[in-house]
DNA sequence: GTCTATATACTGATAGAC
DNA sequence: GTCTATCAGTATATAGAC
């Protein structure tokens, strides 16, 4: 792996532990095992950096999360399986945490790929339950926008649940939560 | 106010804004007007300082909480005031977002008020769906450890949502989301 | 491309005068 | 109780040699 390669990797690594404020590029530096003068030559400073850790991150969330949700299976099967994909649940979710770094958000650059993830998961998530309707799999009351938004939050707030707790247990009572409430208005 | 008073308040306004490691003791003697003598006369430094700050925090917190799910109304109506009521979505919770603070998280007495505060906000919702299904009102397919959790998170979510949105309806949507939910599961 | 030297400002605290 | 002085270490670079 080029240096170039592993600063970009290493950056991703230390924004997923420890969000933007806490990471300095001595920290990235020593991980990637590549000196000061290395990661000013390949980049502007940390901010150019991050961006492109970011981007990274979450073109390769938007891939995976892709694959399940145009994978075989009803409406509710791919949401289901979406929500109970294996996840590193105690690392927490490393775009959502970037909404709660005061840094990334005081930076345009930085706010830019966030908000378009989750605007991009939102309207896919929603395309799916209004695919569940009108297959006649999910009951016609349900609203696929705020229902989507309802579930990307129990996701990401899940996170949080699990994290003040120290135990995945609490995540996962969460989207069984989101999916029991979601399986019982489904047209059997 | 006292001083003392003054740097607990401003610890709590730093603390929610931009958290833990993103919050110096200079920032914080700052907005409390207050010196670098009197900060370390009265705390032994940054971290006894959040602590008292975060434990007021929770202790506010559980008291406005438990006088909406204390108050008069249905189940379904307590829930709903909860989520509800009016906040200040932008900065998100200011309990909540400390379990994003990697240094709140690697240390034991920040981290514990936090626990606390979600443990108990749990069992509180928990206890009331409980009763809703008990009291005929809720589908008695409704478990309430499961749904309180996905209640909770879906709050934390929203947060995460409307931040990266940079607007409060994000928010809105999720909790909105759910509560289609849970209405459609009540019993008429 | 990578290295070392240098720089300004801040972090989180301690010491001791007043 | 509050103030100023001081400190070792870090944050985030820039400069210029190799």
């Amino acid at each position: 792996m080029s240096t170039r390669e592993r600063l970009i990797e290493s950056t991703r690594t230390l924004l997923w532990e420890r969000g933007y404020v806490a990471t300095s590029p001595k920290n990235i530096q020593h991980l990637a095992e590549a000196g000061q003068g290395s990661m000013y030559h390949h980049f502007s400073g940390k901010e150019e950096l991050a961006r492109v850790a970011i981007d990274r991150t979450a073109e390769e969330m938007r891939a995976s999360v892709d694959a399940v949700l145009s994978g075989p299976g009803s409406a509710l099967e791919r949401i289901s399986a979406y929500l109970r994909r294996e996840r590193e649940v105690l690392k927490g979710c490393p775009i959502g945490r970037l909404t709660q770094d005061p840094d990334v958000m005081a930076t345009p650059m930085l706010v830019a790929p966030v908000e378009e993830t989750f605007t991009w998961l939102r309207s896919r998530l929603a395309a799916i339950v209004a695919e569940g309707v009108v297959a006649g799999e999910l009951s016609a009351a349900i609203d696929p926008v705020i229902t989507s938004a309802a579930i990307v939050a129990t996701l990401q707030g899940g996170y949080v649940l699990a994290r003040a707790d120290d135990d995945p247990a609490a995540f996962q009572q969460a989207i069984e939560g989101i999916l029991a409430l979601l399986g019982a208005l489904s047209v059997r």
